[in-house]
Parts: C-alpha cells; sequence; structure tokens
RNA sequence: CGGGGAGUAGCGCAGUUUGGCUAGCGCGCUUGCUUCGGGAGCAAGAGGUCAUGGGUUCGAGUCCCAUCUCCCCGACCA
C-alpha cells in the first residue's frame, strides 16, 4: 500500500476529548475517530488491526471446533421476556418500535437468540455438543461510555455459545474454550490473568474473567503476587480471622448523634474508628429485605450478598422501605432491637466487641454494642469486598489491588436459557431434557486498545507484529529523487510479492515528518531509504519497539526481513 | 442520575471578566518557488450559522433564560 493511496489521518496535537493512553494514540495514529459519545469509525488503519485480530480469533477458535454464524441484531423483544432477562438489562437494552408498532431490540448480546436458534435445530443427543461463535456489533446503552473504544455503546464482540448434553460435557466445552481464549490472548501480545469472575446478568454458576492489568483499567483486581491467585474484588473470597483476645464488655449506652449518619461523621462524632463500627445496610433480596451486617470501614460485595441470599434480585433498599422495615429513618438503622429481619453478618464482626451500631431511632446511636448480649447472629459468611490488608486466600500472603481492564469473559451458564426458552433435546432413552449451555466473549476492539495500552512510549504505538496493521513501512528520504524511487519502489514490489504487508510512505514530505508519523503508527519495522545508504550500497532497518537500527546491502534485504519476521 | 468542566475553521486554542468596526493565532489544507537524514522557508490563498433557540440592547462570540452535545469524577454495569 502507497501512503498517498491510503487514508491515514494522523494527528499533531493530542485530541482534548481522549484521557486514556490508548484513546489519544488510536485518534493521532488515524486509526478511530467517534461519531457520537460510545461510537467510533475505524479508519482504514484501525480496521486492518481490527481484522488481524479477528482473524487470529477465528483460527484458534475453528482449531477447537467451534462453528463460525451470524446472528442478526434485530431482536424482537419477546425473546428477552421469555428469558426473563428484559428487566435484568434495563436502560442497556436500546429499544424501537417498528412501523408495525412491534418492540424491537438491537442485541446487547446473543443467548436469547442463539437459545431460539439451537432449540429449533437441535432435537437429538446426536447433535450435541455443539459450539457456534460469531464476531458481531453489539449495542448497549452504557451509564457512561469511557475511553474510547475500551467502553463503548456499540463494540465488536466475539461470542461464542456451547450445548451440551450435561454438565460433564459442558466442563469439556468450558475448559477448550478457557484454553482458545488464553491461545487468543497469548497470539495478540497481551499477559492477561484468568480470574473468577461474578456471573453478574448472564447467569450461572462458575464465570472467569480474562483480565489484563492496566492502570486505566475500570475493573479492580485482588492479586497474589505470590502464588498468582486472582479475583475480582468483589468476589473474591476473604479469609475469616477471628481474634481470640476477650474484651471486657462494657455497659451498653444510646447516645445522641443528631442528624449524623454516615460512617466518617458518627466516627468523627463519637470519637471511634469505623473498625470499631458495624453499619447495617437493608437490602431487598427478591422483595424480601434483609439486613446485611458489615464493619465501619469494609464495603459490602453484593455479588457476594447475592449468591449467598441464593436471590434473583438484589438491591439496596429505598429509603421508603427502610422506614416500613425499621420504623426509623435512613441512617440510623442498627442490628439492636430489629423486629422480624433476616440478619446476615460479616465474618469480620465476629469478634468485635463494644462497638458503635445505629439505634434505629431517629438521631441516636447505641456505643458499646456486644453480640449475643444486645442481639443475636445466626447467619455469618464473607460479605464483604477483600482489601488489600487482607491475606490472600490460597497462600495467605499479601494482596494487592490492581486495576484492569476486562478482555474476555466464559460463563457456565447451565439450564438457565435452555430450561427458560426450552432449548431441549431427546437421549438415548427419548427422554427430553435441556441443553447445558456455556457461553464465552471476547472483546474484539479492547484487544486493540489494551496491546496499545500495553505497547506504547512517547513517540506512539508499538504494535505486537501479530496485530500490526502493517509489518513493514518504508521510509525512502526525498523519494523524488530517482535513484531513492527506484530502489524504494523494487523494495516495496519485491517484499509484496513475498506477501509481507507492506506500507510505502511515497508522501513528499520531509526526513522528520516521515520518521514521526511511523512511530506514531507503531509499525514494528521500517526500512529507510536514502542517499546516504544508497551511495554504500545499503538500507537501514529500524526496529520500532527497540529503535535498534541495522545496515544490510540493498540485495539481502528481504532474507533480513524475514529472519525478522520469523523471530 | 448526582457533582465538576467545556462547546469559536479539519485539529489545538485565544478573545467572553469590562458588549463596539470586516472574529484572531498556531498546526493542517490549496498554489508557486526554494529546501530535503528527525515535525523546513518565503509568498499568495481557501475555510466560521462563534453549539441551538429565545430575550435584553442602537449594537451580542461577549449579558440573561432555556435546550442540546461532549469530557472528567462518582453511582451503576458484562
Amino acid at each position: 500500500m502507497k501512503w498517498t493511496k491510503y487514508f491515514i489521518p494522523t494527528l499533531k496535537e493530542i485530541p482534548s476529548e481522549a484521557e486514556a493512553v490508548s484513546h489519544r494514540l488510536m485518534i493521532r495514529a488515524g486509526l478511530i475517530r467517534k461519531l457520537v459519545s460510545g461510537a467510533y469509525t475505524y479508519l482504514p488503519l484501525g480496521l486492518r488491526a481490527l481484522k488481524k485480530v479477528e482473524n487470529i480469533i477465528r483460527e484458534e477458535m475453528d482449531k477447537k471446533g467451534a462453528l463460525e454464524l451470524f446472528l442478526p441484531s434485530l431482536q424482537p423483544v419477546e425473546l428477552w421476556h421469555e428469558s426473563g432477562r428484559y428487566k435484568a438489562l434495563g436502560e442497556d437494552l436500546i429499544k424501537f418500535k417498528d412501523r408495525h408498532n412491534r418492540v424491537m431490540v438491537f442485541g446487547p448480546t446473543h443467548e436469547e437468540v442463539i437459545t431460539a436458534l439451537v432449540r429449533d435445530h437441535i432435537r437429538s443427543y446426536r447433535q450435541l455438543p455443539i459450539t457456534l461463535y460469531q464476531i458481531q456489533t453489539k449495542f448497549r446503552d452504557e451509564v457512561r461510555p469511557r475511553f474510547g473504544v475500551i467502553r463503548s455503546r456499540e463494540f465488536i464482540m466475539k461470542d461464542a455459545y456451547s450445548f451440551d448434553r450435561d454438565n460433564t460435557g459442558l466442563d469439556e466445552s468450558y475448559k477448550k474454550m478457557y484454553e482458545v481464549y488464553e491461545a487468543i490472548f497469548k497470539r495478540c501480545g497481551l499477559k492477561v490473568l484468568a480470574v473468577e469472575a461474578d456471573t453478574g446478568i448472564m447467569g450461572g454458576d462458575v464465570s472467569h474473567e480474562f483480565m489484563m492489568l492496566a492502570e486505566s483499567g475500570e475493573d479492580l483486581l485482588a492479586h497474589c503476587e505470590s502464588c498468582g491467585y486472582a479475583a475480582s474484588l468483589d468476589i473474591a473470597s476473604v479469609k475469616c480471622q477471628v481474634s481470640s483476645v476477650k474484651v471486657k464488655e462494657k455497659s451498653f449506652k444510646e447516645v445522641d448523634t443528631p442528624g449524623v449518619s454516615t460512617i466518617e461523621k458518627v466516627g468523627a462524632l463519637l470519637k471511634v474508628k469505623p473498625e470499631q463500627m458495624v453499619k447495617t445496610l437493608i437490602y431487598v433480596a427478591d422483595g424480601m429485605p434483609v439486613a446485611v451486617l458489615i464493619r465501619g470501614d469494609h464495603e459490602a460485595s453484593e455479588a457476594k450478598i447475592k449468591k449467598y441470599l441464593k436471590a434473583g434480585t438484589i438491591e439496596m433498599a429505598t429509603e421508603d422501605i427502610i422506614k416500613k422495615a425499621t420504623e426509623c429513618p435512613l441512617g440510623f438503622s442498627g442490628p439492636v432491637g430489629l423486629k422480624d429481619m433476616r440478619i446476615i453478618a460479616d465474618n469480620a464482626i465476629n469478634g468485635m466487641a463494644n462497638f458503635v451500631a445505629g439505634a434505629n431511632k431517629k438521631d441516636k446511636h447505641f456505643i458499646n454494642v456486644n453480640i449475643d448480649r444486645d442481639f443475636k447472629v445466626k447467619e455469618w459468611t464473607d460479605l464483604r469486598m477483600i482489601t488489600d490488608k487482607d491475606k490472600c486466600p490460597k497462600c495467605n500472603k499479601g494482596i494487592k489491588i490492581e486495576h484492569a481492564i476486562e478482555m474476555g469473559h466464559v460463563f457456565k451458564l447451565g439450564l438457565k436459557y435452555s430450561k427458560a426458552m426450552k432449548a431441549e433435546f431427546l437421549d438415548e432413552d427419548g427422554k427430553l431434557e435441556p441443553c447445558v449451555m456455556g457461553c464465552y466473549g471476547i472483546g474484539v476492539n479492547r484487544i486493540i486498545a489494551a496491546a496499545i495500552e500495553l505497547s506504547n512510549d512517547k513517540k506512539g504505538i508499538i504494535w505486537p507484529l501479530s496485530i500490526a496493521p502493517f509489518q513493514v513501512i518504508i521510509v525512502p528520504i526525498n523519494y523524488e529523487k530517482e535513484d531513492v524511487q527506484t530502489v524504494a519502489d523494487e523494495v516495496y514490489n519485491s517484499l509484496q510479492s513475498k506477501g509481507i504487508e507492506v506500507l510505502l510512505d511515497d508522501r513528499n514530505e520531509s526526513a522528520g515528518v516521515k520518521f514521526n508519523d511511523a512511530e506514531l503508527i507503531g509499525i514494528p519495522f521500517a526500512i529507510v531509504i536514502g542517499q546516504r545508504g544508497l551511495k554504500k550500497g545499503v538500507v537501514e532497518i529500524k526496529e520500532r519497539a527497540t529503535g535498534k537500527v541495522i545496515e544490510v546491502k540493498r540485495h539481502d534485504l528481504s532474507d533480513e526481513i524475514f529472519t525478522f519476521l520469523k523471530a
């Protein structure tokens, strides 16, 4: 490809709309342009990188026998009612009415559509197992699109769905995809950690996220550097550390805390540290209020609460519900004297003594509260987010909290969709059984952004060879000069005939402009051809990642390039 | 949805406080000449409903009201 025939609008200045490194570089290098918040145009150069990623994904998926298909984005809303996810998706679901007044949605994901397909066409155990996948645009009306292509409202996802006859089959399919994912990320040059994760709106029991550590990541991981343990913050299990030291119980007392209700303010008023306080959070799980006790300095994990209660939906109680359930306004709830409500407590509460808690009375708190003496807890479990003060649940060493980008997510869905939507098959005995499903997603655009996030410098992008839009860029200095042009064209043609993806910068620009652009767009190898070298009969090969330059005889060039590309 | 910031040429910005002539600068773009191994020089050009709608005024990019859009932080989320 010749630069003057191509379309690479590079930018010298940092675009004001972008904050994250990858976002800035993608705009500056002419990979993407924004249309509206959360929707991006892929320019030719960006699309080349994207296609490379897609092809790597295809190759690895196909290798393991997954079959590619293409499902519609346009979907009837009925399917979403059928699966029960219409509500779960909420405002994220983009809906509209067609001309016949029928409600349609733009697919945010495709479990419904694939299950509807499979239930019509998979009738026998003989047709199982099967894994189907697609690479397609998804639509989600995100609360807050961010970081360019990392969190957008329209994005490309590789989504795969496995159908098995039983859990053993699912385990195998799941393991296969897990391995495929490791291979894909590795080939794309990303260092990715597989972590245990919450299943969220997808449902199911087991799920792993593939995360790449990055400062601009939106997710938080608990990561142990000594044993490699990693889990998303909200489900990382916390080791129960009950202190055995007996503290003398002081006498229980009600105190005035007028208008003061947050942990911080109550603590300041009563001169008590947050870790000597207990907060009582009222949740509504499947319509029933539940009191959750968490130590003042800890954060509740809704994922853990939901899992423990085996609830379908869980949300913080509204002010009205709290008033009704505790007979007291928001901000003064406490475990003492709480009537007719299930109480579950985090392990960290166990062993606390003489702590502060709400009094279930407006403007009142209790001090010197003690468990068993002042109230009873029947259910103890792990309900909070892990912190960097906790120990690794696996090896007991320290835990680090780190930012990460979610690159992929795999789920064992089980029977959630096949039961709701009746995707069933006949087994050997002629018995109707629901398919056991798994689903597997990769954010394709995110791979591009993550690769850039991981690998860049002041000059620009440093592509890994596997997903670089071009492998080689030829930078002729003074392309107008006949001798330079002759050699540049010759090199260009010979590399191209050997199947190397090469970009020839045939612009009439100064050397500096060309070098800077080549480095900005991050092509792994630049071949610099100038009169200075030609006098000696050599051209230069410059490696983007290292900046290393070697001189080679012009006629040895293709061999040299091949050794580089192979290495 | 809550808090903060911003919208002036393709990009980056000044001008708005204190209303006043044909709305500026840098980059980029076009044409010509020169230059040519790390973002060249000179000359001549093209490009603007100053986000939108309304209002105040002799006069509005500038003041007032409303709306829209974009970005950041938070809440939420796969």
